[in-house]
DNA sequence: CTGTTAGCGCATTCAA
DNA sequence: TTGAATGCGCTAACAG
C-alpha cells in the first residue's frame, strides 16, 4: 500500500484508531488530564510508525504564526554575517524555527512575481548592523537589533566594542606606545561610531598620548590608502589601530610599501578576528568578536519577545587576542 | 474603522464589489478572457488601496507548494558559501521564492521542539559541495547539486575547475617552471578530487615536469605544514599550486619561515579568489570562481526542475587572475 | 463573464 | 475521556 504523499494527522488518527482531534491534542502536548495514557502511547506509536510530520502551512494558517524569522544583513558574503546566521540558525532549529536570510538592500528591487518579498509569512526579524529606521516597512513585526545602536527602542544585542578598544589601548600603552593612528571605517554604522569614540576616549585618558585618524571604505585598498596617509604624517604613529581585520591587511601593505617592518617599526591591531587575522604575516593582534554568539543571543531574545516577554538588551564581551603584530614601541 | 489585522482577499472583494474568487483569479493573473477589464482594474485598485498581500500559509496549504527552497551548505561562515547564498537568493526573490539556509551537518541534532527540522515545507533543495548521498532522507524532493560530482543523477552546476588548473599550469609553465608542488586539500569532495586530477594530468603533459603532493586540512596552519613538507624535499618545487586561497596563505608562511621570497624564489597560486587573495602580500595569482553565479545558476536550474523541466547540468568557467605571487622560475 | 462551493491539514471549540 | 464540527485564507472546479 504505497503511501504516495506525506501522512496527515488523519492518517495517524486512523492508524491509532482515534479521532484526528485527539491526535492533534496529543502531539500538541496539551493532553494532560484530557486523554488517557494508553491513547497517548498509541498515538505516539502510530505517528512514529508513519513517520508523521505536521504540515507547516496548515499549522501556520491555523495558528497565524509561521515559525520563521527573517535575518536582515547587509550581505552574507562577509564571513562575519555568515557566522551570525549560523549561530541564529542553531538556536532557531532547536525551537522549530527556520531562518530566512535577507541580504539587504542588495536583494531589494521589484520582483517579477507579485508574491515577492519575504516580508510576509514571518514572525519576527533579526536585523544586523543596520539603522533601526531601515526596518520601517516592517512596522508591527517584533524585531531584535544586532550590533546596532543599543539606545534604540527595540531590544538589542551588541558587542562590547568599547571594552575591546580600551583593551587594545591598554595593551599598546603597556608596550610604550603614545602616538596612535586610527584607520577608521567610513561606514555609517553604530558599531564603528562606538569604536571611534571609545578609542578617542581611551587615548585621551593616557597622559601625553595623541591620536590621528583617517577614514576609508572597508576594503584592503582603501585601508591601505588611509593607513598610508597616517604613516606619511610628520609625527608618524607608532601604532595603527584598525576598525576591522580587513583594514589591518591594508595597513600591513602600507607599512611594507614604506619599508616598515611589523612589529619592529610599527604595531598594528585589528578588530573581529576573522580568518584573515591568522592568515596575515605576522599574525594579527585583534579583538575577537563572537559573531556566532551574537546570532544565537539575538535569536534567543527574539524567541523571548515572540512569547510576550521583554528581553533585556545584552552586550557580548570581545576578547583581546595578542599575536605577533604588536610589539614594544621602537626606540627613536 | 481600524483594520486590526492584514486584509484578506475577501476584504479586497468587498472593497471592489466582487466575489472573493474573482479577486483570486485576477491577482493570480489567470483572468484572460474570463474577467472584464473593468473588473480587473477595480480589483487591482482595491488591492492596492488596502495594501493587500496574499497569505503565504493559505497559498501553500492550497497549492501544496511553499515557494521555499532549502540551501544545504557545510557552513555559511566561509565567504564562499555566503556568496552562493546571495546569488541564489537574488534569483529566488525575483520569482517569489524564499531561501532558508541549512548549515549541515552542524545544525543537525535533536531538537527541543517536535516541529524541528526545516525539511518540511520546502519545494526543493540546493545542495552545495556535498556528496549526493548526503541528501538521502530528502528522497523525493527535487534537488540540484552545486560544485559536486556532475556524474550524479541530479542536475548539477559546477565550476570548470579542470580548465582552471590547466590555466594555472600553462601560466606557470610559460614562466619556466617545471617542478611543481601541490598543496592539496584533504577534504573528500568532488571539487578537490577534480582539482588534483586536473593538475596531475596537466603536469604530466609537460615534458620534463614533475609534481609532488602533500595533503592537509583546509586551514592556514595545516597548509603551512603541508607546504613546508614540500619545500623541505631535496628537489624543491619552484611553484606551489594550492587547492584554495586559504592554503596559499599557509604556503606564504612556510616560504617566509624558510627565507624564501615570493615570487623571486617561489611562485604560489591559489584557487577561489576570495577576499584573502588581495589581502596577502604579494597579492595572489589565483583562479576566480564565481560563487554568486553558482548560486544563481543553481537556483535557475532548480526553478526549471520545479516546473517540470529537465535542466541540463552546467559548468561555470573559472578565470585565471594573474597577480604578484607568480614569477619567472629562479635561476639555479 | 462572475459567483458558489469545496476542500488543503491543522488546532480548537463544543457535545457526547 | 473522546469525537464531530468549524474555520484559518486561498485556489480551482463547476454552475449560472
Amino acid at each position: 500500500m504505497p503511501m504516495t504523499s506525506r501522512p496527515t494527522s488523519r492518517d495517524v488518527a486512523r492508524e491509532a484508531g482515534v479521532s484526528q482531534s485527539t491526535v492533534s491534542l496529543v502531539l500538541g502536548g496539551k493532553w494532560s488530564g484530557r486523554v488517557s495514557p494508553a491513547t497517548v502511547a498509541a498515538v505516539h506509536d502510530a505517528a512514529e510508525r508513519l513517520g508523521y510530520r505536521p504540515n507547516r502551512a496548515a499549522r501556520s494558517l491555523r495558528l497565524g504564526s509561521t515559525r520563521t524569522v527573517l535575518l536582515v544583513v547587509p550581505t552574507l558574503t562577509a564571513p562575519f554575517f555568515g557566522a551570525v546566521h549560523d549561530g541564529a540558525a542553531r538556536v532557531a532549529a532547536r525551537h522549530g524555527f527556520g531562518i530566512v536570510a535577507y541580504p539587504w538592500p542588495e536583494t531589494a528591487g521589484p520582483a517579477d512575481s507579485p508574491f515577492a518579498a519575504p516580508d510576509e509569512a514571518i514572525d519576527g526579524i533579526l536585523a544586523s548592523s543596520l539603522a533601526e529606521d531601515a526596518m520601517s516597512g516592517f512596522a508591527g513585526t517584533p524585531v531584535v537589533m544586532l550590533d546596532s545602536d543599543p539606545s534604540a527602542a527595540a531590544p538589542t544585542v551588541v558587542f562590547g566594542v568599547e571594552d575591546g578598544m580600551r583593551a587594545i589601548v591598554t595593551h599598546l600603552t603597556g608596550l610604550g606606545h603614545r602616538r596612535f593612528g586610527h584607520v577608521a571605517s567610513s561606514i555609517d554604522q553604530w558599531t564603528f561610531h562606538a569604536r571611534g569614540r571609545a578609542l578617542a576616549d581611551a587615548v585621551a585618558a593616557v597622559p601625553g598620548a595623541s591620536l590621528a585618524r583617517e577614514d576609508g571604505a572597508l576594503d584592503v585598498a582603501a585601508a591601505k590608502d588611509a593607513a598610508g596617509r597616517l604613516l606619511d604624517r610628520p609625527e608618524r604613529p607608532t601604532a595603527l589601530v584598525c576598525d576591522d581585520d580587513v583594514m589591518s591587511a591594508g595597513a600591513y601593505k602600507a607599512a611594507r610599501a614604506r619599508g616598515l617592518e611589523i612589529p619592529r617599526d610599527l604595531s598594528v591591531t585589528g578588530f573581529d578576528d576573522v580568518l584573515l587575522a591568522t592568515a596575515l604575516e605576522p599574525e594579527l593582534t585583534t579583538v575577537r568578536l563572537p559573531a556566532g554568539e551574537l546570532g544565537a543571543a539575538g535569536m534567543t531574545a527574539l524567541l523571548e519577545l515572540l512569547e510576550g516577554g521583554h528581553p533585556a538588551s545584552r552586550s557580548l564581551p570581545g576578547e583581546l587576542v595578542v599575536r605577533g603584530s604588536t610589539g614594544p614601541v621602537p626606540v627613536e
